[in-house]
DNA sequence: CGAATTTGACCGGCGC
DNA sequence: GCGCCGGTCAAATTCG
């Protein structure tokens, strides 16, 4: 896993630019990452680019979105694909050039050259999409945990589930941010899990879940090991509740908001994961307090309808947006 | 005192 | 079959 984040930062195209990095996989059968980032990708995609373009006009969404399930992957990667066609910007790739559990931490994977072209990408399964949704049962069969009436937690951990199905992952959607803090605000609420040590990186990758009952969203966070200023944020699964109002006040208004574009349906595919990388220009304040708000900064720049700092990061073929 | 975090152990998938 | 590794559990601990 850790590795998609580092595929990424082997090519970096995007980071070159000092620019954002889309990035969408499926998680299919049991862990499927696709490996990414592919040098080409900024050239092939360009020539999708303006078709999806088309196709996006008016229709955009959040992140937020994506979280919830208002949106749907698919847009979500119509969205981004379009966005492609920036050279400069955004780059989507769903390729698969899958990268395995193992095998994959190694490093290695994305540098080479993966690949495809995020055309072929695109089409991929929409199965996958409906996985997501039977999703959070799958992971390892509890989930229930807690609450489990009888099951005396004999061992430990789980308790073997239906044996021929693999399972499978909903789908996942990253980001980068550049930020000092490694939990970055995102207007839910969320509770920690676990943590453990990434393979070749010093710093840790924390699991958290979405505290709201039966919301089976999760997320993991990582920091780059090239980079540390960077924060590897990935979410798996989409919230089926309104973001807590906790936060609602000040960040969530400023944060993802739902809505804020609308999701296009129907599509082929669903990629699963989405990396983001935020433009550096969000550090420079240095103390603490304003920790904080870099992060919102930086995720507010994925707020469409304010294209103010959006701008950096995505391109001006966005269109107009959507009343 | 309840909620959240920490942390070591366990489990399943995958490569060799 | 074995070992590695990611992911998750859950008891213990800390926090508010």
């Amino acid at each position: 896993m850790s590795d998609e984040a580092r595929d990424l930062f082997h090519h970096d195209p995007f980071r070159q630019d000092g620019r954002t990095a889309f990035q969408f996989s499926q998680p299919h059968q049991n862990h499927h990452y696709p490996s990414i980032y592919n040098q080409n990708v900024n050239h092939e995609v360009g020539e999708n680019s303006a078709r999806d373009l088309n196709g996006l006009d008016h229709s955009f969404m959040s992140f937020t979105d994506c979280l919830h399930g208002s949106m749907d992957y698919s847009s979500l990667a119509r969205a981004f694909d379009f966005s492609c066609s920036s050279p400069h910007d955004v780059v989507v790739s769903d390729n698969i050039s899958s990268q395995k559990k193992g095998g994959g931490q190694g490093d290695s994977v994305g540098t080479g050259d993966v690949s495809g072209t995020v055309n072929s990408s695109l089409s991929s399964s929409s199965s996958e999409a409906a996985a997501e949704e039977d999703s959070g049962k799958s992971k390892k069969g509890h989930q229930t945990k807690g609450s489990e009436e009888g099951s005396e937690k004999s061992k430990k951990v789980n308790k073997p589930k239906k044996k021929g199905e693999k399972r499978q992952r909903e789908p996942r959607f990253a980001f980068m941010t550049k930020s000092e803090v490694d939990h970055l605000e995102d207007g839910y609420r969320w509770r920690k899990y676990g943590q453990k040590a990434v393979k070749n990186s010093p710093y840790p990758r924390s699991y958290y879940r979405c505290t709201s009952p039966k919301c089976t969203v999760k997320k993991r966070v990582e920091r780059s090991f090239q980079d540390p200023s960077i924060v590897i944020t990935t979410y798996e699964g989409q919230h089926i509740h309104p973001i807590p109002s906790t936060l609602r006040g000040n960040s969530a208004a400023g944060l993802l908001t739902p809505s804020m574009f609308t999701a296009l349906s129907s599509g082929p595919i669903f990629p699963q994961e989405l990396l983001i990388q935020m433009p550096q220009t969000n550090r420079s304040h240095g103390d603490t307090s304003s920790l904080y708000s870099q992060n919102l900064t930086a995720i507010q720049q994925l707020q469409f309808p304010d294209y103010g700092l959006l701008q950096d990061i995505v391109p001006s073929y966005i269109p107009k947006q959507q009343p």
